[in-house]
DNA sequence: CGCCAACTTGATAACATTCAATGTAGGTGG
DNA sequence: CCACCTACATTGAATGTTATCAAGTTGGCG
C-alpha cells in the first residue's frame, strides 16, 4: 500500500533527486524497450513534475507510485484527466509543450527520456513505435469512457465506475480484486469525476450503507458486492439499485 | 451550407451507394496519402455507418459532410464523443471493434480503407505513419479539452466553448470566422455538451439576448462579440459576464 | 497532547433537468 | 394552394440533484 502522507521534504523538491542511471531499470520492470533511453528520477508525494504549457523536453514512464494529471480553469476549477500508475507513459503527443499539469500523489520513481532521443530511436525501432501508438490509443479510449462518465452519469454512478476501474487495475497487477487501494485524496477523486469532495464522500457513505463497500481506511476499500457495483457503474437500472 | 433536412431515401440506406473507385478522390482533396488505399462511398443524412462493438474491418476518412460519434448507456442516455468533418479520420485505434456508434448528420462522402491494407502500407510509408499518429494525438487532445468542459464548465460556458470551437473550424477551412454553421440538431449539441436540449436552447437564447450572438437560422449563427464569447468559453469571470 | 489536513455529515441554495405547452419550418397530400 | 403533419426548437413552471456553506470528526505527526 502507498504511504500517502509522506511529507514534502524540503531538501527534495522539484525533481532534483536522481537515482542510478539507465540500466538499473531492469530490476524494476524486467526488460523494457524504454529502459536504455533514459534515467531514473524519484519524487516525494505532493510535488509538481511540470505545468501545463511547459516546454516538453522529456517524456516519462512511471515505474512506481501514482501521478495526477490535470488542467485548471482561470478561476481555479480543476479537472483531473488521469491518474498515472506504474507502466504508464506521460507527455506523449506531438506538441512542444505539456498539455496538463502533473503532481505526484504518492512517492514516485520515473524513467525520464529525452524526447529527441526517443524520436531517433523510433525511426528504427518498430516495436517501440507500436508500443507508443498503443499507449496513445489506450489513453484515447480511456478519455472517451471518461467523457461518458462526466457527461451522462450520476454522482453515485461516477464513484462506482471509479472504484470498479481501480479494482480492475489492481487485478491486472496481480492483486486481490476485492481490496482496492485509493492513494489519492477525496478532492483528487472529486476533480477526476467532476464532482465536489462532499458529493464523493456522500457516495462512498451511501455505497457503504448499502453494504456494497466496506471502508477500512480512507484509502483502502473492500468490494462486497461486485455485481451490484458493476451494475451501478454501467448506469443500468439506477433507480432500482440506488433506491 | 449543409442541407440538414435531406430525406432518408429508402433506396439508399446503410452505405450501399458507391462512387467511382480510388483515384477520383484527388479531385476532392488534392493529393492525399490515403487516397489510393480506399474507395469513396456516400451516405444520406441521419444514417448509421456502424455501431459500437461492430467488427472494425475498415477505417474511414471524411471527405465531405459531418458525422456524429457517440456512446449509449443501457437506459438510452447518450454521449456524443465527437463531430467529424472533412479531413477527419474515423475508426482509429488498435481495437478489432469500433469504440462508438457513428451516424451521419448531413449527407456525407467517405473514403473507406480496409484496415489490413492500411497496416501493410504503414510498414513502409513513414509519412502516413506520422499522419496517423498526429490524427490520434489530435483526437486525444480534443478529448482532454472536452473532459474539462464536461467536468467543470457551466451550461453557458459549454455552449460558448462549442460555438467558439465550431467558429475556429470554419476559419481553418477558410470560411468567415463570424458566421458559424451548426449542421447538427440541438439534441446532438446537448448530447455532446452533457446537457439537455432545453438547456442548450436557453443558453443560445441568453447569448442572443446579450447581443453576443445573432441567430439567423437554427443552424447558422453570427458571432457579434468574439472576445466576450471567448471569455465565457474560457471560464473567465463568469459571474461578471453572465450576470 | 494538540495541531493540522483530510474526511464526514448536515442545512440551504443554485443550476440544470424534467414535464408541459407553444411555436416554427418543411414536406405531403387532399 | 392550403391544411395538416411531423420534427425540431423554444419558453415556462416545478422538481431534484449536486454545489455551497457550515459544523464537526478523525487520524497522523510534531
Amino acid at each position: 500500500m502507498y504511504s500517502v502522507t509522506a511529507k514534502n521534504s524540503p531538501e527534495l523538491h522539484d525533481g532534483q533527486p536522481i537515482y542510478g542511471p539507465a540500466d538499473s531499470v531492469a530490476s524494476l520492470s524486467g526488460k523494457d524497450a524504454f529502459a536504455n533511453l533514459g534515467n531514473l528520477i524519484a519524487f516525494e508525494a505532493k510535488q509538481s513534475l511540470f505545468w501545463e504549457g511547459d516546454a516538453a523536453e522529456y517524456i516519462y514512464k512511471v515505474m512506481r507510485g501514482v501521478i495526477c494529471l490535470y488542467k485548471l480553469l482561470p478561476d481555479g476549477r480543476r479537472q483531473v484527466a488521469r491518474f498515472c500508475c506504474a507502466g504508464d507513459l506521460l507527455g506523449l503527443g506531438q506538441r512542444a509543450t505539456f498539455q496538463y499539469t502533473a503532481d505526484t500523489v504518492t512517492p514516485v520513481t520515473l524513467l525520464r527520456i529525452r524526447r529527441a532521443d526517443l524520436e531517433v530511436e523510433l525511426e528504427s525501432n518498430t516495436c517501440l513505435r507500436n508500443e507508443l501508438l498503443a499507449a496513445v490509443s489506450d489513453e484515447l479510449r480511456a478519455a472517451q469512457d471518461q467523457l461518458v462518465l462526466l457527461g451522462r452519469k450520476s454522482a453515485i454512478e461516477r464513484v462506482a465506475s471509479f472504484i470498479e476501474a481501480m479494482a480492475e487495475q489492481t487485478l491486472r497487477r496481480g492483486g486481490d480484486a476485492r481490496t482496492v487501494d485509493l492513494p489519492m485524496t477525496r478532492v483528487d477523486i472529486a476533480d477526476y469525476l467532476g464532482l465536489t469532495h462532499e458529493t464523493v464522500c456522500r457516495a462512498f457513505s451511501q455505497l457503504k450503507a448499502q453494504r456494497i463497500l466496506d471502508i477500512h481506511d480512507h484509502h483502502v476499500v473492500e468490494i462486497r458486492q461486485r455485481d451490484t457495483l458493476a451494475d451501478i457503474a454501467a448506469g443500468d437500472s439506477a433507480e432500482r439499485l440506488c433506491a
